[in-house]
DNA sequence: AACTATTTATAAGA
DNA sequence: TTCTTATAAATAGTT
């Protein structure tokens, strides 16, 4: 739309990029306003140019949106991925009760209530904060672990499997398995590809709390 | 840009609101794309129709755009308004604390309402350890997990070892291994005990996390 | 979902 | 940046 057509991909000069930034960010913030009234939508649009400065529209606040937004993403990952997030969440509420009991054994004073002067906005704005901060990167690392911890159990059993069949191949099928060969070769059951309980895992404490 | 020029103001009629919203959301969704790989920009556009349905572009993940936008913000507050940064903290505390609270409940491990009795300077302090002690729950968390891949990974080695020893123990030591044994029981080399590459684990999503 | 008459957005030029 | 304007795109109303 304009003296000729371009093309969609990459403007390579540096002033008519950024020129043309200008002009459909505009177009852009316009219209994601004119959705929102005109369709009674929920918008939020943010826009980053490529040197950084930020632009944004959103129909109500920007928070309330990007938290409508990760609420509904959570829905999904609730339905794919229902434990892992509960788990995690009841790990860390455990920690935290611990050190809020040892915080309350230590001190015992007044109360403040400064907090109920907090604007909506600020609320809003620390609530999503919180909330992401506490999330994302760490769900995605746990799964990144868990992903390889799978992975290296299904080669070891496997390789496990063949050791057996090897065994067979050996001293053929006998019910007494192991001694000799086992103390021979280390080749038996106790090298055991199965994790130990996960709670197990978590009770580990200590160099967290550094406080 | 239609048959005739409409007002922006919410429009009544349900059904034309919602094709409108249709034909719209595309054309938003469409325009953040094309400034984004236009101007090179970073983009995030999120929208919700009245009827509460979903839908999003983003040039990079969703999540990136909105950890930039929160910084950006950050960034601003902290420039344009010294106090709230304590406010912020201040209600990241009053979060944590409702958490609790909450669970504190649910598990009914009775620790509840001297929360009520701490003073902001308290609170602030408490914040500022829970903190630190999810950092160090985090760090510990991964640090196991990177443990247990270690441990099977050693494991994993160890009875491949064995796999090896057994196999001469049947064949001899040949330099022409493999052949026949391989393709009857499987032990060769394939199974390799190292991790495949850390970008490839990324590509992986959702089910993995049973914990 | 298609179809167009119009309105809008915008590329190029100044 | 801003304005102008020719043209491409989007879309309101209709089928």
């Amino acid at each position: 739309m304009g003296r000729g057509k371009i093309a969609i991909r990459r403007i390579d000069d540096t002033t008519s990029r950024q020129v043309t930034f200008s002009k459909r960010r505009n177009g852009l913030l316009k219209k994601a306003k004119e959705i929102a009234i005109l369709c009674d939508a929920q918008v939020g649009a943010i826009v980053f140019s490529s040197t950084g400065k930020l632009s944004e529209f959103s129909s109500s606040s920007m928070n309330s949106v990007i938290q409508r937004y990760n609420r509904s993403k959570e829905e999904n990952n609730q339905l794919l991925n229902p434990m892992s997030e509960v788990k995690l969440w009841q790990m860390e509420v455990a920690v935290l009760k611990q050190k809020l009991e040892r915080l309350q054994e230590t001190h015992r004073q007044g109360m403040g209530k400064e907090l109920s002067s907090m604007g909506v906005e600020d609320l809003q704005k620390l609530e999503n904060r919180l909330e992401m901060s506490l999330r994302g990167i760490r769900l995605k690392k746990d799964e990144i672990l868990m992903n390889e911890i799978q992975e290296l159990t299904g080669k070891g059993s496997f390789i496990h499997q063949e050791n057996i069949k090897l065994y067979k191949k050996i001293y053929g099928t006998r019910t007494n398995v192991g001694n000799s060969v086992t103390e021979e070769t280390g080749v038996d059951g106790l090298v055991n590809f199965q994790l130990s309980q996960p709670d197990q895992q978590y009770r580990t404490h200590g160099t967290s709390a550094t406080s």
